[in-house]
RNA sequence: GCUCCUGUAGUGUAGUCCGGUCAAGCAUUUAGGCCUUUCACGCCUGAGACUCGGGUUCGAAUCCCGACGGGAGCACCA
């Protein structure tokens, strides 16, 4: 059975880099018929909070990525760990180290000035002490020569030295076991067979299958995914935008378009740009990553989400509307079906946000014309015109694309101009922009009452506009 | 500093394993055009890349060596 493990620490909240992870973990456990565990590793106390972890479970239902387990909390197995830290510590696996934070401080400058990497020196490893009740660390005693390969599904086989690897904590001070410690004894538990984790796990990967081997355990197997970097290039960061996967629902994405956004980030199936979430987990596999870090880009994101919004049935978007519509503070009482909008509008949103912001005034009144809107189409030229429009929309009984449209041609035909000498300046008038959707499209969504009113402005203006000339 | 990973257009990628069909494909971005009553969508055309230097070979994006660039790790953080 292939079990994959998405492993937050809620230390943070639910950034895009771990959604990729999350994802293809997710992706491969479905892809093979398997199972997707989710575990929150909060070993440390200090810095994981509440509102994290419910940052990282609503990110995980928002995009609709579901798990056969958990969440498991690492702070519920803490006897658990402690059982095999005691278990190491009788068998000679692991050992008490009463170094301090100053002596151990002193020991890495050392290094540095010697230009060597900085590692534990093993100082207490064959220590004969045992007075437990001094404050001492449990370290794992890592073998000292020989090495460690380490065969990585997207990496290939990496060699690692014993003696390039240090004996690392594995229960602190406190008691609290720490994440290297805490992971393998998980993994093995949880019978994971594949970890599929960023990048920056590589060089923890040789330690931790040294700890599956003190352990009588076969490690799973692993790959490592090539980062995701800000599109400057340096480690994705606030500095670039939303980083909180919340912040992406709040700027009105679609959850499938994020994912299949994100899957294309070191992954890919020849050419093809789109996936439903039914495909890529089709074609998913491991063999297909790449292994070049990769650079997040917003213009594509925004681009995929809108061809979400162009070719997704429109009721399904119908909720995210109204979600966004309520975001931004529109009232939605008076004014056209939201599908109508949507169908109006999809095409020149990248975002529900623009969307909602793009349909406002269908729902309420604006108070100003965009002064350069004002200044190129409502011009005394137009007023007999609009007079003559606004007489004609009066009497509309069925207010119908077809008849709207049967009205501005009237009035064109009569006054011998075209269509966008008239089209504009009524655009303008009613929309207080110079761009809106198809001109009979708009008028239908704002309505005949409302339309008539904003006619009646900017035929005041045009007037006014005349006088004093 | 040390260890590990990585290097195709601005960006994501195909091709790299098994050299020739690659005078490098696709998408995005971008420039121009068409469509059109506006904006957009759509369509057409263009710009734009194999990090560099050696070597192997009849032939290298692809194999080898070196340089340079980018990233990560080196915690009683995860």
């Amino acid at each position: 059975m292939i079990r994959t493990r998405f492993a937050p620490s809620p230390t943070g909240v639910l950034h895009l880099g771990s959604v990729r992870t999350a994802l293809f973990c997710w992706l491969y456990a479905k892809h093979c018929d398997g199972q997707f565990v989710l575990r929150i590793e909060d070993t440390d106390k200090e810095r994981s909070t509440k509102e994290n972890v419910n940052a990282i479970l609503e990110g995980m239902s928002w995009l609709g990525m579901d798990y056969d387990e958990g969440p498991i909390f690492q702070t519920d197995r803490f006897e658990r760990y402690h059982e095999i830290a005691k278990n190491w510590l009788e068998l000679g696996k692991a050992y008490r180290c009463y170094c301090s934070k100053d002596e151990l401080d002193k020991m890495r400058n050392k290094q540095k000035e010697k230009g060597e990497k900085t590692r534990y020196n093993g100082h207490c490893r064959d220590l004969k002490r045992n007075d437990s009740k001094e404050g001492f660390v449990l370290r794992f005693k890592n073998p000292l020569s020989g090495k460690v390969v380490v065969n990585d599904q997207v990496r290939g086989e990496v060699e690692f030295e014993n003696h390039e690897l240090d004996d690392l904590v594995i229960v602190r001070t406190d008691g609290s076991p720490t994440y290297n410690f805490a992971v393998v004894i998980d993994d093995a538990d949880m019978n994971i067979s594949h970890v599929i984790r960023g990048d920056d796990h590589l060089n923890n990967t040789p330690r931790q299958i040294n700890m599956f081997k003190a352990l009588g355990v076969n490690a799973p197997i692993y790959s490592h995914l090539p980062m995701i970097l800000g599109d400057d290039g340096a480690k994705l960061s606030k500095r670039h935008g939303a980083v909180d996967i919340r912040d992406y629902r709040e700027q009105g994405f679609i959850p499938e378009a994020i994912l299949n956004y994100l899957v294309r980030l070191g992954w890919s199936y020849g050419d093809q740009e789109v996936f439903n979430t039914e495909e890529m987990i089709k074609l998913f596999d491991l063999s297909d990553i790449n292994q070049s870090a990769a650079a997040f880009s917003s213009d594509k994101l925004l681009w995929l989400n809108q061809e979400y919004m162009m070719h997704a049935r429109a009721e399904s978007l119908v909720p995210h509307l109204r979600y966004h519509m309520d975001l931004i503070g529109i009232d939605r009482s008076d004014g056209p079906e939201l599908i109508e909008v949507i169908e109006a509008y999809r095409e020149r949103a990248e975002t529900f946000t623009q969307m909602a912001d793009a349909c406002r005034y269908c729902y309420e009144e604006f108070d100003e014309i965009d002064p350069k809107a004002i200044k190129k189409q409502l011009r005394p030229v137009i007023l007999e015109p609009m007079i003559a429009l606004h007489s004609r929309l009066k009497l509309v009984e069925e207010w119908s694309h077809e008849i709207i449209n049967a009205c501005v041609n009237e009035v064109a035909s009569i006054f011998d101009i075209n269509m966008g000498k008239i089209g504009q300046p009524l655009r303008v008038a009613v929309t207080g922009i110079s761009a809106s959707p198809p001109i009979h499209v708009t008028l239908c969504l704002i309505g005949q009452e409302r339309t008539l009113k904003r006619l009646e402005r900017a035929i005041e203006i045009i007037k006014k506009r005349a006088e004093s000339n």
